[in-house]
DNA sequence: AATTGGACGTAATGTCATAACGTTAGCTTG
DNA sequence: CAAGCTAACGTTATGACATTACGTCCAATT
């Protein structure tokens, strides 16, 4: 993909073990999976998700300390995401609401607050496993 | 009604701890500041913030890995607050969105999700921080 | 050639959370 | 009461997640 370009070796291979997986993983296990092509420590993850975190490639889901590839990488609409995620299959799905994101901006504003990162996370059962 | 049951000792000394310190705390803050009151392990403290947080005494702010006491412990409103959060100082304001809720219930029945837990968090800067 | 800055490699450590074990205290029921 | 049950407790060990600290490499400037 195009949008790798710029990546160094390191953060390429995170990103692409985050895609593979199509669905969120620990940097640990990132790291297991990237043993065979030279990774070694977790702060080689670390490092390549921070960069990947800032350009927006890859989220991080903070109520399971686990990062998933964006699922819209070339919008740039950072920090407005919104996730669902299954506790049972793991399944991640990313949306974004307008409506949210205007409360939450509203909310600041009145508030004399100045926000830098929004997390919104559903957790709870996806329909497939609802067996449907 | 659930919510009113007696405390234990632990989850009391553990509350109070929350309260009195008016701003999210580590679970190993906690417990530091316990150790005169005999806490000694940390699951001592964990077991008494998973009952606190059952019965919506005390919320975890999963972006920071920390707890805080509800701010309106008797509005049983669980699972629907939000939270700012501000990095400078640590401060948290609780506030609860109706028309976000909303928007994320209808997210998840559009999508067959049914959601059990949901986390809201805006992290940056507060208005006194801001210096205004 | 010298300097600089970003990414890298490695080891050690720090921080957050739970597993697994046995024990204690209060309740309830014959 | 005694037997049995259950929820909470205490302790040790371990697992899981993340960063500090230090030095090296290399390519782009100057």
């Amino acid at each position: 993909m195009t949008s790798h370009q710029k990546l160094t070796r390191n953060q390429a291979l995170v990103l692409g073990s985050l895609e593979k997986a199509g669905q969120p993983l620990s940097a640990y296990t990132i790291l297991d999976q990237l043993r065979d092509d030279g990774l070694r420590a977790p702060l080689q993850v670390y490092r390549a998700l921070d960069k990947l975190l800032e350009s927006g490639l890859v989220h991080r889901l903070e109520s399971i300390n686990a990062f998933v590839a964006c699922s819209h990488p070339h919008s740039h609409s950072h920090g407005s995401a919104a996730f669902a995620i299954c506790e049972r299959c793991g399944r991640v799905d990313e949306f974004s609401d307008a409506v949210v994101q205007k409360r939450l901006a509203s909310w600041s504003s009145e508030h004399g607050f100045k926000p830098s990162r929004t997390t919104v996370e559903i957790r709870g059962e996806c329909a497939a496993c609802l067996g449907n």
